[in-house]
DNA sequence: CAGATATTTCAGTTTTTACAGAAATTACGG
DNA sequence: CCGTAATTTCTGTAAAAACTGAAATATCTG
């Protein structure tokens, strides 16, 4: 317990944990509170901001520390993030322990966030408008409104999902560009044929 | 309250309610949990599922009766909604409730959302990153990995908050047309040049 | 395979959010 | 304007979700 220990503890300890720093806290609490805006639980969405800020693949337990949550929430939170595909495991020399990484290239985590909310959401959505669509074509009872009205949105959203699929199977670099282009793509599509309108 | 003046009564009647239908009755359901799921109340969604489907302008008592909601609920709804602009208040000849309807083009409807979600949860991101961006740059005891990191997270958010404006203002032909074509679109972009790489 | 360490699951508690009903406000119509 | 109808705001309650700590399970190490 001497000074001289406790400078050698000091010494020997790994960097000053990532919380200490106020704007990288400032942005772990951000992170967060978009979350459950978004749907996504707080904790789920603070150990991923944590991750990502990580220089190191973090223990479960180190996340404990800096977040200040239980044990047992970081673990449901890392089996989330797990679940996105947007954090892994991984193995870590001489350490017995689980360390997690998030995916850190932001264009591969936004495709994977895309991807899993499109299969835990809309594919749901669109299979139960497919069931909408075939019950009430045998039920006349149904009024023509409602009928259009669910028609068009199962269209719609069926168009989205077919966008979504052929897009995300597009070169990385060729999304970056598209997307850098922004509203200069419409320079490609002809202008308006009248047969083209519907 | 005789049976004649019952059968009168009943034959002034509107259209049988849109929630007697089972298959409206799922997708009013279904549109409002899928709402929780992005973080919009339940209520909200399904009146606007409701609306959505309704033929006609509906006061906020019908609303109530059709959902089994308080008023009070109804009303909170109605404002939410509102304020993304995807329902607006009607007036209706002789009568001095409010009515109200949704937006069915569902094109607009999706980009009206996308605006409002941009501007409550996009822009103050794109703030605070701002701030923190200048914050790092006089404080040298940020470690370079958050450094790093954030100002990724930054240009990213930044470059889809523009591309998201550019889009936006298209013609919404123009946008159905690109939707279209999927990822054909990538024909368009000359395979990469070096020069083009960043 | 025994003990220790790490992780997950689960039941109960806390916190947050949604909601209802009452009260207050606003808008309308005579 | 006054009374009534319509709507919103507000406060307390109910429901849902998040979170904790303990117990159970799995995993590693000697």
């Amino acid at each position: 317990g001497s000074v001289l220990s406790f400078i050698s503890e000091n010494t020997e300890r790994k960097d000053m944990a990532i919380t200490e720093h106020p704007d990288a806290k400032a942005f772990i609490l951000h992170w967060g509170e978009m979350g459950t805006q978004w749907g996504v639980n707080r904790s789920v969405s603070q150990v991923h901001a944590l991750l990502y800020l990580s220089a190191h693949p973090l223990p479960a337990d180190d996340i404990v520390e800096q977040l200040v949550l239980a044990r047992s929430n970081v673990s449901t939170a890392l089996k989330e993030l797990q679940g996105y595909g947007i954090v892994r495991r991984v193995h870590m020399e001489g350490d017995r322990r689980d360390h997690f990484v998030a995916e850190t290239d932001l264009w591969e985590m936004l495709m994977r966030i895309a991807a899993e909310r499109k299969r835990r959401e809309i594919d749901p959505t669109i299979k139960l408008l497919d069931e909408l669509s075939k019950r009430m074509a045998d039920d006349d009872s149904v009024p023509a409104h409602v009928r259009e009205r669910i028609t068009r949105m199962h269209e719609f959203i069926s168009t989205l999902g077919n966008w979504y699929e052929q897009v995300k199977v597009l070169p990385k670099s060729t999304l970056v560009t598209l997307m850098k282009l922004g509203g200069k793509v419409a320079r490609f599509v002809s202008p308006m044929r009248k047969s083209d309108t519907h």
